[in-house]
DNA sequence: GCGCGAATTATTCGAGCGTATAATAAGCCG
DNA sequence: CGGCTTATTATACGCTCGAATAATTCGCGC
């Protein structure tokens, strides 16, 4: 008697409208709170959906991280390849990662509550290492080619210490902006940004940092 | 009848244990994995008891998410205390903050599980921004004594913007090395510290990262 | 426009959750 | 050494969990 009436998706939208609730609740509850059955109501199905799309609730998770990771990162890339030249292309990378959309407590919840589950299920460190070393080398490009730009000679592997160390940069600067948002202007942490990579870098002050179009 | 046998404790070495084994559970389970009941076995008594030391589990978390930070911040001052000049005691700082015991999966785990839930716990999120402070402060204090001794001038404002950069920086390259510890050799992510934090600094290359007693 | 495959709902299951309460054993004080 | 306090165990309660299964309704191909 009296079911539901119910609209028939296609696997793509279902599956990305389940997952996109899966990480409203894991932003919402922690993930914790992010039950099978809050998930469905929150994606307007009923449980039992979930496990017609997904085999676990597990990989749903995974889905989800790598759907949240996608995300960071193509932010930044997309930023990036508007610029002309590659000084300017390295300029906007850096100021993407350490403005919205990418610093939003709400994707910084989702990447914790992420990580933290790395060391206890080896999927998840895969989904990371995968990331990681996808963003790594993105930025190790971005920055080979500004050095060849600037007719500085350097070696790969001094590339790949600046890399590392840029990247480092990044993440702590997103993580301090993010979590501390109140404490900083939005402006103000760009800004602290490109000054403390021209350092990092050994650039003149200014070079990175100062208005350029 | 045949109840179990048990010691009575004092309260400090109960409590002690508790958040011992909350961590473990975290740890090895993941937050959701830590239930009482877990928790419990794993400090060798039983769930009840959880309730007679704090008046919630929630409330034992956020003694656990304490303790964890308290450990964090701990090894890297007492690290830096040894050191005889101001120098030293910047670069023993950086080093303690990018070598076991503080870069630690297990530690990064549980820091990762506490971070995603600061948006959705106020007590959390005091928690945390008093660690921060705390720890941004110490920093600012080791850089202000450092330049002092270098009889360079620096305006506060210029002295918390490097502390703001070096602090995102230390917090990265911990990051980075511990999750991606099969990477880097131990030795090579504290030399890219202090290179970096040098740079960052503009100081001469090897005035920090130059072997030194 | 109808029938059939499949997407979706509904219901059930056993396990485990956090908490509350009552019974008991431990160990200090006199 | 015996009684009292209380730290600790034991047990029960009401919920919610993820998963499995059965029942139903949708909507496309003919």
């Amino acid at each position: 008697m009296n079911r539901r009436t119910y609209h028939r998706a296609s696997e793509a939208e279902r599956r990305e409208d389940l997952i996109a609730a899966t990480l409203d609740c894991i932003a919402e509850f922690g993930i914790q709170g992010a039950t099978v059955r809050q998930i469905a109501m929150r994606a307007g199905v009923t449980g039992g959906l979930i496990r017609h799309y997904f085999s676990s609730k597990d990989q749903m998770l995974q889905a989800a991280y790598r759907k949240v990771m996608a995300g960071m990162t193509e932010a930044a890339v997309a930023a990036a390849i508007e610029g002309e030249t590659a000084r300017s292309r390295l300029r906007r990378f850096i100021v993407a990662n350490v403005t919205p959309p990418v610093t939003d407590p709400r994707t910084l919840s989702l990447w914790a509550a992420f990580i933290s589950h790395i060391q206890i299920d080896q999927s998840f460190a895969a989904i990371h290492r995968e990331n990681y070393l996808s963003f790594l080398e993105a930025l190790e490009t971005l920055l080979t080619a500004f050095f060849v730009e600037e007719k500085r000679a350097l070696s790969p592997a001094q590339c790949r210490t600046y890399a590392i160390g840029v990247n480092a940069l990044v993440d702590g600067l997103w993580l301090e902006g993010t979590l501390a948002a109140d404490t900083f202007a939005e402006h103000e942490l760009a800004e602290n940004a490109l000054i403390s990579v021209e350092a990092l870098l050994r650039l003149q002050p200014g070079e990175l940092s100062a208005e350029q179009r």
